[in-house]
RNA sequence: GCUCGGGUGGCGAAAUGGCAGACGCAGGGGACUUAAAAUCCCCAGGGGGCAACCCCAUGCGGGUUCGAUUCCCGCCCCGAGCACCA
């Protein structure tokens, strides 16, 4: 190989190679003495292979492991593909190849591209969900949930969509419309298998503030907080007039009680029949089949008329006495609190466009502080903060935010409230309808019910079948297959079915995390005593669009799994870390708009290594930034420079100069600066450090040994092969990555002279050179002697000078 | 509608109370070359001035401060997420 021309495919090759051979990134798992577990959210491996997005969080990901590394720390980074899904399934359908075949081809492009990347990867812990070897322990996660009464099955109302042919969640579909194809979604009532997540909110919730536990960006874990939709109210009790149906609503503002002037029930309540009276019976059985034929999502975010129907039954107001009327209206939603409100229009919006529509009383019971005579409300008043209650009985001119618990208190004791707490979260649907996933291992008997297959028969695999394409029937592809539907039954032997839904993919991932480091293992899914070496992931760096649901679920089955003893940790991931997006021409890469960047080509054009710099250095890691492909050749330009300066230090007859000492506090600032950054995950940053250092160096024509060998370290997490190749070059055999990082000497980070700004009223006026001790005595007679300085002091009264050291000394004149 | 980000040169961006625009791209001028590429040097927010310098400038408007891109209040725009959660 040539020395004097930097040749990024042969350098790239090389170093590729010798990783593999040499098995330099793979950890000794059981004896580590610090382990450091790196992890990136796998990749879907889509047939259009890796796009510049991707590559981008994979790099930065990438870089703060090979920065680990060079720390002491033991780096377990590893890699695999997230294949199951209804995104495999659709691209097989689209194209007329079975997933079976497709997926291993796309899976070897992705190992290909990834590879290329130059990432420090674990390639020995690799695997595909979709590796019977894997989905059989992800069987076995579905078993372990079950035996402890957390899966169960229901009926449920759900989201169809005609045109995959499946069952979507509520957040697969946008605006009514299903997020893949765009059909309008229908309702449908399915027998589902569910997680009983709701049964974890509040410990989910309340480790995100727990800090020993976990330490994450602070937009996720608001997410997440949201998410889990955490509310303290009250349960409050109306009884029917006239009969003993008691209707119990939950409310967060039991201080509004006085002001309930109705009750309204989501259609579906089961208290509907008994209180609807004879006259009313046909509007509401009219209403009730209305609000059944429209689909879940046109009812959560359709048009906001609040439409609804009178009951004719009536039920006391427990603090007023008085009677008031029972409504139905699908504004309120059974899956919330108890599917039934107490309507308060006069400080709940909702009910205020409810009363208005329908001519119901609105008493106002809440008023700031100073309205003397609390005008008629004109729209609801719902601000607590300095309010007072008002047409509340014995609690008039109490704050409102007391009232709650008083109210709370009082109606406690007239046996009609209960305080309590609720959560938007609502149980985990793992059910799908479809091919390409794997088949949840339950066998249905007709004497026995749902028993689960028993573990040492695992997997279930999921058959061959060529005719996948999922029908409207609402059933598994599967079902049609009789071979493999009818089976004995484990437990009496008689003749049974199997479950045909195949599991959700987010169940793919909420645990593969927990293989990685055990995929030796074959007898079980993994291993405690490993686990407890590597767990809780130390960083975990992903996308923001699984900042709810993948993130949750992983934290859910690793919480149950703790729980059953099976691992040592009830948090997976220790820190996490959202990246920002890469944008094209003002909008996010996408392939309907057209700007998907495909990274093959820039890698064989100008290298992985520089790719990678440009990719880091083109805005905040997490942030994102703009892509454009005229800056990528800033980076090879920077690369270039280090190469000639690499040649010049590993010349034996370039003796070591003296080193000015300008440049040796650059040296020294330039290693601070850059640890800091990259610790930071400010890495547009850390690379200008270096750019400057280079910078200087040049000017000053120095390229000192020792000085180079800490470029080199430094570039190393950015430019790996680059950085090994130059490495090699200096003079050493081992890898550049079992160097240790640079340290610095805080005392040289200063120079011995400073430039210090001086202000007159603010403004600069001037700039003065002073010793690195300088007092402020001698700023100021330094500044007083500035023409400039004097000029704008002429005739003026120094009524204050503000001196702060080392950076500027400001006089404050008449 | 609510929540969270963000708005700085021609462009990507930096600076989180102290010289706004580091670093890089694109641009202009020069050197080298028969020429070009590559490389190197210089210039480069806007305006005024021969110049020393001066004024304006970080989405808009106010405020705090000796000093504000940074903190506070109000508004506008862009992006992302959530969506009748009682």
């Amino acid at each position: 190989m040539s020395t004097s021309e930097y040749s990024p495919s042969e350098v790239e090759a090389k170093w590729q190679a010798r990783w593999i051979a040499e098995r330099t990134n793979e950890p000794d798992l059981d004896r580590a003495a610090r382990p450091y577990y790196n992890l990136m959210m796998f990749p879907y491996p889509s047939a259009e292979g890796l796009h510049v997005g991707n590559l981008f969080a994979f790099t930065g990901a990438d870089v703060f492991g090979r920065f680990r590394r060079m720390q002491g720390w033991n780096v377990f980074e590893p890699i695999g593909f997230d294949a199951f899904g209804i995104h495999s399934e659709n691209f097989a359908l689209k194209v007329g190849m079975h997933p079976a075949d497709l997926i291993p081809r796309n899976i070897e492009n992705f190992t290909r591209q990834l590879r290329s990347m130059g990432g420090m990867y674990a390639w020995e812990h690799a695997f595909s969900t979709t590796d019977p070897e894997y989905y059989r322990w992800t069987q076995w996660v579905f078993l372990q949930l079950f035996k402890r009464g957390l899966a169960y099955q229901k009926n449920g109302a759900v989201n169809w969509c005609p045109g995959c042919k499946t069952v979507l969640s509520n957040e697969q579909v946008i605006a009514g419309e299903c997020e893949r194809c765009g059909s309008p979604v229908e309702q449908r009532v399915l027998e589902q298998w569910y997680f009983r997540i709701t049964d974890y909110a509040a410990r989910l919730l309340a480790n995100l503030d727990d800090p020993a536990k976990m330490d994450w960006s602070a937009s996720t874990t608001l997410a997440q907080k949201n998410w889990i939709g955490r509310s303290e109210g009250a349960e409050l009790s109306f009884a029917a007039a006239g009969g003993d149906t008691v209707v119990t609503v939950y409310t967060t503002r039991p201080d509004t009680v006085f002001g309930a002037t109705f009750l309204v029930l989501a259609p579906e309540h089961p208290l509907v029949d008994a209180l609807t009276t004879d006259p009313h019976r046909a509007a509401v059985a009219a209403y009730r089949a209305q609000a059944a034929a429209k689909d879940l999502t046109a009812r959560r975010i359709g048009d906001r008329e609040k439409s609804g129907v009178a009951t004719g039954g009536m039920a006391i107001n427990p603090a007023t006495g008085e009677p008031v009327p029972v409504w139905i209206a699908d504004y309120v939603l059974m899956e919330y609190g108890t599917g039934a409100i107490m309507a308060v229009p006069g400080h709940d919006e909702r009910d205020f466009a409810f009363a208005t529509t329908h001519a119901l009383p609105i008493v106002r019971v809440v008023a700031p502080v100073g309205d003397a005579e609390p005008a008629p409300l004109t729209e609801a008043f719902t601000d607590l903060g300095t309010a007072r209650m008002v047409n509340s009985a014995q609690f008039d001119g109490m704050p409102a935010d007391e009232a709650k618990q008083a109210i709370t208190n009082w109606l406690e004791g007239e046996g009609a409230a209960e305080a309590k707490v609720q959560f938007r979260l609502y149980d985990w649907c793992i059910s799908r309808q479809r091919y390409w996933g794997p088949p949840i291992p339950i066998i249905h008997c007709d004497d026995c019910g749902a028993v689960p297959v028993p573990e040492d028969q695992l997997p279930v695999l999921l058959p061959r079948i060529e005719d996948f394409r999922p029908d409207d029937s609402g059933v598994s592809p599967l079902a049609r297959h009789a071979e493999w539907y009818f089976v004995d039954c484990p437990e009496c032997g008689r003749k049974a079915r199997r479950e045909t839904d195949v599991s959700d993919t987010f169940l793919d991932s909420a645990w593969y995390f927990l293989r990685y480091p055990c995929t030796d293992m074959h007898d079980r899914p993994f291993d405690r005593a490993r686990l407890d070496r590597w767990m809780p992931v130390a960083r975990y760096i992903g996308g923001n669009e699984h900042a709810v649901l993948h993130l949750l679920y992983a934290r859910f089955i690793t919480m149950v799994l703790h729980d059953a003893g099976l691992v040592g940790t009830e948090e997976p991931f220790r820190e996490f870390r959202a990246h920002g997006l890469i944008i094209k021409d003002g909008a996010k890469m996408s392939k309907s708009r057209g700007n998907v960047v495909n990274p093959d080509e820039y890698i064989t054009k100008w290298g992985a290594d520089t790719f990678r710099t440009y990719l880091m250095f083109l805005g905040p890691f997490q942030e994102g930034g703009d892509f454009r492909d005229a800056g990528i050749s800033g980076p090879r330009r920077y690369l270039d420079k280090v190469w000639d300066m690499v040649t010049t230090a590993a010349d034996p007859d370039c003796r070591d100069a003296e080193i000015r000492r300008d440049v040796m506090v650059k040296w020294n600032q330039t290693i601070k600066k850059v640890t800091e950054a990259v610790e930071g995950l400010h890495y547009n940053t850390a690379i200008a450090a270096q750019m400057e250092l280079v910078g200087l160096l040049r000017e000053q024509q120095c390229a000192e040994h020792g000085i180079v060998t800490d470029l080199v370290k430094m570039i190393a997490p950015f430019a790996p092969h680059f950085a090994e190749e130059c490495w090699e070059r200096l003079g050493h055999r081992s890898s550049v990555f079992d160097a240790s990082w640079p340290t610095w000497d805080e005392a040289l980070t200063v120079d011995d002279v400073l430039t210090v700004a001086v202000q007159v009223n603010g403004r600069t006026r001037a700039t003065v050179t002073l010793a690195r001790d300088a007092s402020e005595d001698d700023a100021r007679n330094a500044a007083m002697a500035d023409a400039s300085v004097a000029r704008h002091l002429a005739d003026r009264e120094i009524r204050k000078v503000i001196w702060v050291p080392g950076r500027m000394l400001s006089f404050v004149v008449t």
